[in-house]
DNA sequence: GTTAGTGCTTACCTTTGGGTAACTGCTAAC
DNA sequence: GTTAGCAGTTACCCAAAGGTAAGCACTAAC
């Protein structure tokens, strides 16, 4: 799809404010990020990401991970041994957010210098 | 101590999560984006943007460009003619948000994609 | 046998976000 | 003079999000 110039008929527009709200919708929200952060650094075990995460409640933290399990983004693994273990990974497809990662984290550097100089 | 890959110490990633939360917070939840868009086809007046996104209340649309103003990415504009017109318009500021515009919507895309083929 | 840990779920309560509707002060049109 | 539009603000209410605490089934340590 190119973008040479503006396109801005009323479907294009509309199928773009869609995914952006799908994207909001996957990875929006307090924890998310937050989460996939915690399991990128090496965290796989529930009570281990919760300890990571200051002020994330089981309760929460439960259905966090339901949602992203549904969405790809991590799996959930259970090794039916004596004491049962559960571990979550993330996948290969969370890979895919980096560039909206990259992108968040630059502009929200950036803005808060700008209100750190009071700008406005 | 360096990783050339991956720098993962303490404070950058702490740095980074704090940054993450900025832009949520800045550009985050269900109107603010479509507010900016709505500016930037050409609405100005507070009714005709009320107008342009159903659902939106007098009430929130009032709080959203209240917040917007404050971040710098739009300008209230009040002219004090005899029936006093204001107008909200986009600051060239607002243009810095492409990136992570155009990461959302199209990893939004993508991931829509990846749900309607039923991979997960 | 009591304590602690794991991986959650459930019930309960509070906070908030947002919707509705009314109302303001002003002007212009019918 | 009644209606309608502008640019909001205010009061009221409801539903959803999220925090707290307890509980469950199991195991391992003290």
């Amino acid at each position: 799809m190119k973008n040479s110039e503006k396109v801005h008929d009323q479907q294009s527009c509309t199928a773009a404010l869609n995914a952006m709200s799908d994207s909001f919708y996957v990875i929006g929200g307090k924890w998310k990020l937050r989460i996939i952060i915690s399991l990128r650094n090496g965290h796989t075990r529930f009570n281990e990401i919760q300890r990571s995460i200051p002020g994330l409640s089981a309760k929460v933290l439960s259905g966090e991970l339901k949602d992203l399990e549904a969405n790809g983004l991590i799996e959930r693994k259970v090794y039916a041994e004596t004491p049962v273990v559960v571990e979550y990974v993330i996948t290969p497809y969370s890979d895919t957010l980096e560039p909206v990662l990259n992108a968040l984290v630059s502009w929200g550097e950036q803005h808060r210098n700008k209100i750190r100089e009071g700008v406005f």
